[in-house]
DNA sequence: TTTTTCTGCTAAAAGCTTTTATCATGAATC
DNA sequence: GATTCATGATAAAAGCTTTTAGCAGAAAAA
């Protein structure tokens, strides 16, 4: 007979069915107060069989506490935040806790109903990720009473925020060439405005030294098939390798490569930015790139938004996450290039 | 004095400041009873004031509405979720509604403990969605006591089920291949257990008669580089367009098109399915291709499962969208090739 | 035996809102 | 002047859970 009425069953319905009190049974439950052994055992089978389960609103409603965040997210094509989203819930699913989606399309309007609906339905915290580094939130986020962490965008200076380490990663590629052998290595990236750009590109370059280049773009397929399009024309030594900034442009690169007869990874290693698989597998050969591990990113963020609910202290600032190298084909094995 | 305090206001807090019972403020606010003009006005005004807002938490307990529903996905990737997950979040922010994303990775557990989750939370209804048309739940959803809606995802027989019309979608691509006058039309998809490739696939062969071939593999770029290969390789006419099952598989099509020196598309015209952005818009030339509507497939199950928690009645069964045609330059326009 | 301590259980309050039933008050009707 | 009516307000209940304080009974200590 498990829950076959119309109507949800209660803790009231589980104290009657037991024959004990509301108290008792609350306490039997949640292993709260004095309860003899054998009474608390009834109880929880009782419950069990009328399929009893307690409800979320009014719990939360006493203990100011809904088990419930927000994640805000100005990224429509979801690419980023999906897999960041999947990691917070994933890590907050065995404590309980569920994620609101809010995407805010970046509108400002949008974006203050939702958060405003957040506030309402007293989510215990608020997570808030753009699709770039340096993008701040089409809100106000900083006077709110519970707390807020950034991943993948920029909060105020004292917050708590996550980033990808993207000079990690940028060295991650660079020595990963390196070792391989290749020491004309240029970098073809996005726009300059974007900082995640701006900090892969100084690393290369820290790392490189001397005769190092850097090409900023756009984040497209085009503007790499352009690069070394224009790279290839003019006068002077060829680059034995590519970092690029992003799997997209590293695609436009290798195929522009394919066009001009130049030999993957042979002439050329290419290294990518993103381990996108759906591109980074589909490229000839398919991409050795480098992963900003996105679902962890997620899951530092859930647990950092947990404790701070719980009132732990959690340090303040920017952590970075490190990158990870993924090696495909892209640049050879040590072996053949050796 | 913008809530300054710690604690948040209450209807209570509301009631003292503007001298009048609770329930005379909440019937203020909420236009319910009879209340004086003046009164009401001095009501929202302090309410305002020092920043008021309603608690969703025991708004619902007593309404046993809770204003949110679960939106539990299987898609790892993110890539027809998100934009499905934006639409029903964009269309319900407006009544009020919340959505809780929940990723169950196709993970039986998972999904159970999600949907328990849910159901605590006394969500209003649920959307179940999936990557494929013909994958059911990893869970049960048949005998909850709330509404579901099912959007690109198998739901039972008298289930409330939103799909793409991908007979239509694929009538558009070919129609619009025949309007530019091509004849040979050739059909490359992905792999036949899937219900999208059949419908597809049987949508295209009942326009194009005899002579028409479609060919099976996989939802990868690499099988639309090998098809093409196959079908020049061998002897007799050779096809002058063809409509590929995906964007992937499209992008595949062109790169084995551009290797053979086959121009694109005076020789041969391609269309695609999908409209994925950032693989129709880099492709070159840039792809015509069949958009799924996502967002508005979302926006249609938003307001079905709101109808439905609100007791209205929705018309079962499968309600089929139509896709949209977007022209780019696969297939050139009616001029060039007229 | 009387007092203290412990054990197991329970009544009641708190959390915040909406709704129902009730209560004054002044105006209108008889 | 007595009765009805309409108005504007309010007290209290309901929704479901957890927690606090307290109560009875039995066991232990005095």
């Amino acid at each position: 007979m498990k829950n076959t009425g119309d109507r949800r069953r209660t803790i009231y319905d589980v104290a009657k069915a037991a024959g004990v009190s509301i108290s008792t049974a609350s306490n039997a439950l949640n292993d709260t107060g004095r309860t003899n052994a054998e009474t608390r055992e009834r109880v929880r089978r009782v419950a069990e069989e009328i399929g009893f389960r307690p409800n979320a609103l009014a719990r939360g409603l006493l203990s100011k506490r809904s088990h419930a965040i927000g994640m805000l997210t100005n990224d429509t094509y979801g690419r980023l935040t999906l897999p960041m989203a999947a990691g917070v819930s994933e890590v907050l699913v065995d404590h309980g806790v569920s994620v609101f989606l809010c995407a805010t399309n970046n509108d400002p309007r949008l974006a203050q109903l939702h958060l405003e609906a957040l506030l309402d339905r007293q989510v215990d915290g608020i997570i808030f990720t753009a699709t770039r580094l340096d993008l701040t939130p089409p809100v106000q986020l900083s006077r709110l009473p519970i707390p807020v962490v950034y991943v993948f965008a920029e909060g105020p200076a004292d917050s708590v925020t996550f980033f990808p380490d993207d000079e990690q990663g940028a060295r991650l590629a660079v020595d990963h060439l390196k070792e391989l052998g290749r020491s004309r290595i240029l970098h073809i990236t996005g726009p300059r405005d974007y900082l995640a750009a701006r900090i892969r590109a100084q690393s290369y370059l820290d790392a490189c030294g001397d005769g190092a280049e850097a090409m900023f773009g756009d984040w497209s397929e085009e503007w790499g098939h352009e690069a070394v399009q224009s790279v290839f024309a003019r006068p002077g030594a060829k680059p034995d390798a590519i970092f690029c900034g992003s799997d997209e442009i590293a695609r436009g690169v290798i195929d522009a490569l394919r066009d001009l007869n130049v030999e993957i990874p042979t002439d050329v290693a290419v290294v990518g930015f993103d381990n996108w698989e759906v591109v980074a597998r589909q490229t000839r050969p398919p991409l050795t790139t480098i992963d900003m591990e996105l679902k962890e990113l997620g899951h530092r963020a859930g647990l950092a938004i947990l404790s701070l609910s719980k009132g732990e202290p959690v340090p303040a600032g920017i952590t970075k996450l490190p990158c990870r190298l993924v090696v495909r084909q892209s640049c050879g094995s040590p072996l053949q290039s050796g």
